[in-house]
DNA sequence: TAAAAAAGTAGACATCGTCAACATCGAGGA
DNA sequence: TCCTCGATGTTGACGATGTCTACTTTTTTA
């Protein structure tokens, strides 16, 4: 007889459920509300099991963050790829997609640029440089066909990500005042941007 | 006789030390390492001393935050009171005092604006909101004296404001790359700020 | 100057991260 | 088929931490 999955003694694919685990409760209850105990239980499994993963509690928080930017890099990707746009129309779909995964996965974008919970590893350094890179392709591009200005590529890309996560990361934490309308505000920045690009 | 201060049963400004101590552990040892013991244990005094001052550890650090705000306020009103500047000029050494400030207190700077060792309290933000004041205020001024172009203030400085913050936190945790001459990338963002500003 | 308020201390306890030793399971070679 | 071994999970234990309570010492005030 096939026991049930909640009784059985190995989980199955713990690594990721603890992942997933840790996203949820970070997003309902913030990340200093993590301990290695609650994340097991919630998982269904014991305190320390999480230690056959993880080598402690800053890797399992870093592995997340780590898997965050790969989604984060994917969202970007997905919107760099929409054909039913021209190739400034992607680059500005991706500014969108920026702002809308910090707002849907608040949790995965705080703890990906937290200096505080987590240490960097070269997984996390690989998956966070590859966003990076996405944006500095598209320049590239744009330059390349005289859509934009021949700047510094890399300046540039420096110029568009502080924008995109200073303005996310003000948002998400609620520092942003006055804001009734977002779209607007959106609209107001992918001016600026435009503005500042193009020559 | 007196007591050698080390040796007084009453410290005096345990309050400010504590805080003044919360920073500089911040700044050598990161936010994860200050525990109450060992902050009480490098002001010379018992592990609960500072329950007299602060309810519990995330109210101090809150109130280190609010602090910081007050010190991070005053560096952009000196900035903003050169009168060797015009206004314009002002506004523009606001940007570099702003930088400045996020790179030379980043213990601070970390602190103030992470949602997750903070609980935001009236003072918090008002400490807060008056930093945002000083530069909607300036942004005001200057469209009355029609050196920039008349918009939303308060989107304008959102915009600043994002692009600002979105360098100095990167900055700060080394996420921006390629970054040799500090300056030249401040000049690009400079000539970024006025060239979507002015007319 | 006496009494109360303010500031600091020591004891105690629940919770946390994590190490060590032990238990159980699944896969592959004898 | 059985046996063994590596992978995975469990329980016990311990030191560190935040913080409550009760007590002590100093300062303020009426």
């Amino acid at each position: 007889m096939i026991k049930n999955i909640q009784q059985r003694y190995h989980h199955g694919d713990l690594r990721t459920s603890l992942i997933k685990a840790t996203v949820e409760m970070i997003n309902k209850q913030g990340v200093e509300a993590i301990t290695m105990r609650s994340l097991s239980n919630w998982v269904g499994v014991s305190r320390t099991a999480a230690y056959r993963h993880f080598s402690n509690k800053v890797d399992l928080l870093t592995a997340t963050a780590t898997e965050g930017f790969k989604q984060f890099s994917l969202a970007l990707r997905v919107a760099r790829l929409d054909y039913s746009e021209d190739e400034l129309g992607r680059f500005r779909l991706m500014g969108q997609a920026y702002v809308q995964f910090a707002i849907e996965h608040s949790a995965y974008y705080g703890l990906m640029f937290s200096d505080a919970s987590i240490q960097k590893t070269d997984a996390f350094d690989e998956a966070s440089s590859a966003a990076f890179t996405e944006l500095v392709d598209i320049l590239v591009t744009l330059q390349e066909a005289n859509k934009i200005k021949t700047e510094d590529p890399k300046m540039q890309a420096n110029f568009v990500w502080s924008l995109m996560h200073g303005f996310s990361s003000l948002l998400i934490n609620g520092k942003l005042q006055h804001i009734d309308d977002l779209s607007k505000e959106m609209t107001y920045l992918d001016q600026k941007i435009m503005a500042s690009l193009v020559e």
